[in-house]
DNA sequence: ACGTGATTTATGGCG
DNA sequence: ACCGCCATAAATCAC
């Protein structure tokens, strides 16, 4: 067990910087991985029925009312705040599959001059 | 049971395919010359975007997964990609 | 089987 | 104080 080694190599200078963004974020109610000794975030996956349930409501109205809220809540076995939360990610994904995935260009109008040239689909 | 298979062949990562090995040039690059704040602006990803021929959105899922992915390695064979940015981190 | 692009739960900042 | 939007994290899916 000497690893006698400290890397000198010319290879050397590259690896160990850590920028802060490398660092962990978000590390809470983790699940005991003992396999590895690793500590992952639990990610719960609902359930078909529950996201079917969800998803009869979001199409009934994409916004929700605190009452409405809480009975969902309790009958899908969620907290208020996972209801509310997987609203707003179902509006940004409605948005995302909603809005022209081509020619995004957002340039309003009044163009200040004719020098398009060509937009060729 | 049936309608389960059914929800699966709606998906869109079905049609999954690989971006052109020049466009994942072009994003590494980026992400390995900016690797102390591999964050595009909304400009930046535009840009990409253009020069890769794919969506914006695409550009945001690559370094999405590029960062985590970089991340769980840490001196793995990410050095060796460092043969992209060399040493002149621009940031 | 694994690599990789996409999607699904979840956080935090800001308005 | 609260809620929605947004960018993002992290895990997971699926080809």
């Amino acid at each position: 067990q000497q690893p006698t080694q400290q890397q000198t190599e010319k290879s050397n200078q590259s690896a160990p910087v850590i920028y802060p963004w490398m660092r962990k974020a978000h590390i809470n109610n983790p699940v005991t991985n003992f396999t590895n000794g690793e500590t992952k975030r639990a990610r719960t996956a609902y359930t078909r029925h529950q996201v079917l349930e969800l998803e009869k409501e979001f199409h009934f109205s994409k916004y929700l009312t605190r009452r409405r809220r809480i009975e969902i809540a309790h009958s899908l076995c969620l907290t208020e705040r996972q209801i509310k939360i997987w609203f707003q990610n179902r509006r940004m994904k409605w948005k995302k599959d909603h809005k022209l995935p081509n020619t995004k260009s957002k340039l309003p109008d009044t163009l200040p001059n004719t020098t398009m040239s060509t937009p060729t689909s | 049971a049936v309608m389960i298979l059914r929800s699966r062949f709606l998906d869109a990562r079905r049609k999954r395919r690989n971006f052109s090995k020049t466009a994942t040039e072009v994003l590494n690059e980026y992400f390995y010359s900016h690797l102390s704040n591999p964050y595009p602006s909304e400009e930046a990803k535009d840009e990409l975007a253009r020069k890769c021929g794919i969506s914006v959105s695409q550009v945001s899922n690559w370094f999405g997964n590029k960062r985590i992915r970089y991340k769980k390695n840490i001196g793995k064979a990410q050095e060796e990609a460092n043969l992209y940015a060399g040493i002149y981190t621009i940031n």
